[in-house]
DNA sequence: AGCACGCCGACT
DNA sequence: GTCGGCGTGCTC
């Protein structure tokens, strides 16, 4: 008999190996083996046991043998195989790689009686009751987790979260029938204090997972969480693949963050979306918690695939209490200005009064939009929506693109709207928003913080916040990463000079995650706090109910955006790029995918092939980088894209990068 | 990913 | 004359 293994090694394909008589009783799909790969030993995993005769051997010449089984029974309860299938297929890395993440840090000597020690789980006595959350809407919502049905729910938080008391209550409801908890978190700086929410529930039972644990540790978390000794394992983005004895609830945090994204290194993979698809292949149920939630869980929920629960106070009392000002300042009224009137007058009571201000400028290299000089007329995009950009052309001359879809239109001569024939750029970066505070702010401390920063050194970063923190400074000037860096301060007042670079982002996900920015910075404001936010866009839905913080509202108009400009989670988006010195072999390959994607569009949905784009500033180089997009109507078509682009016959002296899912587009 | 092979530069 | 840089190729 045969065994097909697949290593977590980055090939697509797998590995024929003899195994023993010995091996036939026990060799079973999902079990773990040690086996001679090239010249060393490696783990790796049986995907399929077969008859000698059914493999087709005819282009190598030697079979090897498995050196040994490690272990009688798979790993995971639920079909880690079938899971990793899919994650091979959604985002197209190896699905040796991807079955790698589940086993990856398993130790290769299992702990403990083993597998006698798997029995059926009981209601746990020692799970104590959660404490009592006050909030409307989370009691129906545990009481349905309680009742132990099946499911997916999104659970919008109130905007002061307390997801201190929120989970507990949670978790007690999920696992007071038995079984363990996976609680999900963007950061491992969010850990300490959750599981000290947590253990007062279950008593010596929580756990922590993430990259730093030391060796010891991560061995003790691991077997912990897959023998059971843990009730809940408090983890990141990689405790999505830990193995459970019984896993019932997993809960993800924060659900809107994209570090849950994993885009750096292959195994590619979302953490929501594999949380999902394993609780639903266990039968168990999926929390995906957020005050502001992604834009795809509100659409799943929108269309039911999500039970929908909302654990805050309805909009209309939660505007009636006192809370932080929230102004949109129009900026067309002021023409020219950096910092318009109100927010000048605001910024400087404020800061005589002793408060501290937040001041969130637009992103640093950031190519500005043109604008009528005259009446504020703004060029946008017919296709997509967002304010055009101008570029220049490899023969020197100027056009305006459009940074998300790549269209391309000639530079106005005259406004359509007054016939001003005067266009000027918008645009307002860290340094210019510094001189002016300064120009306002004489006598104020001023620091700064943005990607010179950053470069400069970890330390002189972290020196520049925590000074602002202990009060060290007045104002703090920074871009959008500044927020995610602060701790919890109380600010009079926060501000964004050009809300619009966020808006016209390359990003279909722009609105969103401007809210999000908008909402973040709203939530560092003390009770008296006001936010400002400027705009030339004042009209846009992501403006119309910010005053409220309503969330439900601009997520119901960014879907509706979305559906309409067929963006996700309307469709399914794959990226293919190709990079060469050779522009003859980059249009030959051009040309395979093209031929390869020859189906989309002929199949009478809406799936289109876009491209190709030249990132701007790269039309003149003599290395050439171009990329189409394929927006595909179904995730099951985005799967047949992915895996035509990545079987293309690779030309020599062109580099391939193919993506699902792509974030940003360059 | 490992691991080996192989082909050029600079060192005891 | 060897040590060692990392480009290339292979793994049942």
């Amino acid at each position: 008999m045969l065994a097909e293994i697949s290593f977590p090694i980055p090939l697509r394909r797998t590995f024929y190996y003899l195994i023993t008589e010995e091996m036939e009783l026990t060799a079973a799909p999902g079990l773990r083996v040690l086996a001679p790969l090239s010249k060393r030993s490696a783990v790796g995993m049986i995907i399929r046991v077969l008859p000698e005769k059914d493999a087709d051997l005819t282009k190598f010449k030697e079979l090897k043998t498995i050196t040994r089984l490690l272990e009688e029974e798979p790993l995971f309860p639920e079909d880690a195989l079938a899971l990793a299938d899919w994650m091979a297929g959604r985002w197209g890395s190896p699905q040796g790689l991807c079955l790698g993440a589940f086993y990856a840090h398993a130790p290769e000597e299992l702990p403990g009686p083993w597998p006698a020690a798997r029995p059926e789980s009981r209601p746990d006595s020692r799970v104590l009751p959660g404490p009592r959350v006050e909030l409307p809407g989370l009691k129906k919502f545990t009481d349905s987790l309680a009742a132990g049905t099946p499911g997916a729910s999104l659970l919008r938080l109130a905007p002061m979260e307390r997801r201190e008391l929120v989970y507990p209550a949670v978790m007690s409801a999920a696992l007071g029938g038995g079984g363990q908890g996976l609680l999900l978190v963007p950061d491992l700086s969010f850990i300490p204090a959750l599981a000290a929410a947590l253990e007062p529930v279950f008593p010596g039972r929580v756990c922590a997972w993430h990259a730093r644990l030391t060796p010891k540790k991560r061995a003790e978390a691991w077997a912990g969480a897959f023998d059971g000794k843990f009730k809940v394992v408090i983890a990141t983005r990689t405790g999505v693949f830990l193995p459970f004895k019984d896993l019932r609830l997993g809960l993800l945090d924060g659900e809107h963050e994209e570090i849950y994204r994993q885009e750096e290194a292959e195994p590619f993979y979302h953490a929501r979306e594999v949380l999902l698809k394993r609780m639903q292949a266990l039968g168990g149920q999926a929390v995906l918690a957020s005050p502001c939630p992604s834009i795809e869980s509100w659409g799943a929920a929108a269309a039911g695939e999500l039970a929908r629960y909302d654990a805050v106070a309805p909009a209309s009392a939660a505007s009636a209490g006192p809370g932080p000002d929230v102004r949109v300042l129009d900026m067309t009224e002021y023409p020219g200005e950096i910092l318009a009137r109100p927010l000048a007058d605001s910024l400087r009571r404020a800061v005589a009064a002793g408060g501290q201000a937040l001041i969130i400028a637009g992103r640093k290299g950031y190519a500005s939009r043109l604008f009528c000089a005259n009446c504020g007329w703004m060029k946008r995009c017919k296709s997509c929506g967002p304010g055009m950009t101008l570029v220049k052309t490899p023969d020197g001359g100027r056009e305006l693109l459009c940074r998300r879809c790549g269209k391309k239109e000639p530079e106005p001569g005259i406004c359509p709207k007054c016939g001003g024939k005067v266009f000027r750029d918008y645009g307002t970066g860290t340094q210019k928003a510094q001189e002016a505070i300064t120009k306002l702010l004489p006598g104020a401390r001023i620091a700064r913080f943005d990607g010179d920063v950053l470069r400069g050194s970890l330390k002189t970063m972290r020196a520049e916040l925590g000074n602002f923190s202990k009060g060290a400074a007045d104002v703090l000037v920074g871009t959008r990463i500044a927020l995610r860096d602060l701790g919890a301060p109380r600010l009079a007042l926060t501000a964004f000079i050009d809300a619009d670079s966020d808006l016209s982002s390359a990003d279909f996900r722009a609105s969103e995650k401007a809210f999000q920015s908008f909402y973040g910075a709203w939530r560092l404001l003390g009770p008296e706090g006001e936010l400002f936010i400027q705009t030339r866009e004042a009209g846009h839905y992501v403006f119309s109910r910010l005053a409220e913080m309503d969330y439900p509202s601009f997520a119901d108009g960014e879907l509706a955006a979305r559906r309409d400009f067929f963006y996700p989670p309307f469709c399914h988006i794959v990226k293919a790029r190709f990079a060469s010195f050779d522009r003859g072999a980059l249009d030959a390959a051009a040309a395979d995918l093209l031929r390869a994607l020859s189906f989309i569009g002929k199949q009478g949905d809406a799936s289109e092939v876009l491209g190709p784009v030249t990132p701007p500033g790269e039309e003149k180089r003599r290395f050439h980088s171009e990329y189409y997009l394929v927006k595909a109507a179904s995730e099951k078509t985005a799967r047949l894209c992915l895996e035509k682009a990545l079987e293309l016959r690779q030309r020599p002296g062109v580099k391939y990068f193919i993506e699902a899912d792509p974030y940003g587009f360059y």
